[in-house]
DNA sequence: AACAACCACAACCGCTTCTGA
DNA sequence: ATCAGAAGCGGTTGTGGTTGT
């Protein structure tokens, strides 16, 4: 910040050390410094960090450069349907505290997880007109996203070929996840407009391990838009709750891969004739 | 082939929160 | 209790690759 305003009008000339910064994308050789130093000396003190390791870097961009991508426990790459459904499931509960979501999907990293809902989810809710935080959207999310997402899983689990990384760790949150909503054990939610007439409700989280209290309603102290849930959204009854996939449910309306994207052009055509039944 | 538009992701920025003196 | 520096967070922007025209 420090450098960028300060050579931008400001009367105080930017010192020697300022004047030296790097910013922009970040060079091997940067990327080796950095990773070496740290190696040997640790993490932490990012500040001094830079300054030592001959970086011509800020803290903070070093803090952001190893946290985000030099780690060795940090995933990239392509997001799993587990951690699609976890995302969604805490994003409903949290809103966009990323950092807290980050915390449940081992090796992802807020801004990867940020950057996957700007650019996949929002899109999505651009591509059909409606707000992420509308009631459409989050129908959307729960009568056809969520259920894909979990008849994805199933089928994978069923093939015994299970996404990387979060299938082989009893404490994974994604595939204790997963597990819940699969087991839907749980049947109150089924065609719950009766409960859920009021468009929200409390709920019960499914447990991911942080001890955290059973929410009321997600946005909490952050008051970031304060969410409304759809009923179950987050009851692990999804499957439940609507038409089974494989028999004359939502299978039959010929979506594609949800990763495509493409059928979302063609969801809300579906998604309104479903919902002017229901609703 | 060239250009524009779009997309995904890396990085930055400003603010808030934490921590230690 | 207060203050300064460090760390963390969420929003935004920049950049490079891909796709479409």
């Amino acid at each position: 910040m420090e450098f960028h305003e300060r050579t931008s009008g400001s009367a105080i000339p930017p010192s020697e050390e300022e004047q030296d910064l790097r910013r922009g994308p970040w060079t091997v050789e940067e990327d080796v410094v950095l990773v070496n130093y740290i190696a040997v000396h640790g993490e932490g003190r990012w500040n001094s960090l830079a300054r030592c390791a001959g970086l011509r870097r800020t803290g903070k961009s070093c803090r952001l450069r190893w946290l985000n991508y030099l780690r060795p426990d940090v995933r990239r790459g392509n997001i799993t349907p587990e951690e699609q459904l976890l995302i969604l499931e805490l994003h409903s509960r949290w809103g966009n505290r990323w950092s807290k979501i980050a915390q449940h999907l081992p090796g992802r990293t807020d801004n990867e997880i940020k950057n996957y809902w700007r650019t996949r989810v929002q899109k999505h809710a651009k591509q059909l007109k409606c707000d992420v935080n509308s009631k459409q959207f989050k129908d959307v999310m729960r009568y056809l996203w969520i259920p894909r997402l979990v008849e994805r899983i199933r089928a994978a689990s069923g093939n015994s070929t299970v996404a990387p990384a979060t299938s082989d760790r009893p404490e994974d949150p994604a595939a204790e996840l997963a597990r819940v909503k699969l087991s839907s054990e749980t049947s109150s939610a089924a065609g719950s407009s009766s409960s859920d007439s009021l468009g929200m409700h409390h709920f019960s989280p499914p447990p991911v391990s942080d001890g955290f209290p059973a929410a009321t309603i997600q946005g909490g102290e952050d008051n970031s838009g304060d969410v409304i849930v759809p009923a179950d959204l987050t009851t692990g009854c999804w499957s439940e709750s609507l038409p089974s996939s494989s028999s004359g449910g939502y299978a039959d309306l010929g979506l594609p891969d949800l990763d495509q994207g493409v059928w979302w052009d063609d969801l809300w055509s579906a998604e309104n004739i479903w919902l002017q039944q229901q609703f």
